[in-house]
DNA sequence: TTCAAATATCGTAATATTGCAATATAGCGA
DNA sequence: TCGCTATATTGCAATATTACGATATTTGAA
């Protein structure tokens, strides 16, 4: 065991999981952070700012881009990273579905 | 290693990353949109609903209970577990906050 | 070219997570 | 009380994650 069992939920559950689990790591919320207050973002610029190893904030990065969170494109000797909106709204819909008006008188 | 250096971070991006740590589950998430169809919970429901063992639920049930996102409470042999808007909406809030105009050009 | 700077990848150790069977616990009705 | 139902906990095996040093790769500048 450890793993996940994915295959067994849709594939509207899976992504959302999967953005969700991407952001569930304060390293990676701090780079986020960081990314809204420069809107561009450079990972030499992180290793100055976190603590953490270059390595470690490398992996990171590939996390939230994978995740589809973050883009990254070359320039030059660095490379820029950039949040993806669209990614961000799908949670924020998700959410904003939650905010039901409680009928039930349990909790 | 893989233990999370939490102490380098402040309380709010730990915060954070564990609402999404919470969510970043795709069983969590199914719980959580059952949670909001019913408005209402039950775990014997949710063993019924899930293809899962009646012991991983209780366990992700206690994982989004600790991230205090949602609540129980007993209600005589079953448990009514609820959701915790407060909790959604400090997420939201985070989110809310990245939809800036980007203006830089990089991606 | 060759060097240096910026990132990525690899390998690995430590720890965390997931899933479940088995078992415990708690409350209700008979 | 006894037994049943609902939920929690324990213990464990399998796998995933985290962190980082070491090393590769890539690119611009000299």
């Amino acid at each position: 065991m450890g793993t996940t069992k994915n295959e067994v939920f849709n594939e509207e559950i899976n992504e959302l999981s999967s953005l969700f689990k991407a952001l569930g790591h304060p390293a990676r919320i701090a780079i986020i952070q960081y990314l809204r207050n420069q809107e561009k973002c450079i990972c030499t610029d992180l290793v100055k700012e976190l603590p953490l190893a270059q390595a470690t904030i490398s992996q990171h990065l590939k996390e939230l881009k994978n995740a589809g969170i973050i883009q990254g494109s070359v320039s030059g000797t660095s490379i820029c990273y950039c949040l993806n909106l669209s990614k961000i709204t799908i949670i924020e819909r998700f959410l904003s579905q939650l905010n039901y008006e409680q009928n039930s008188t349990c909790c």
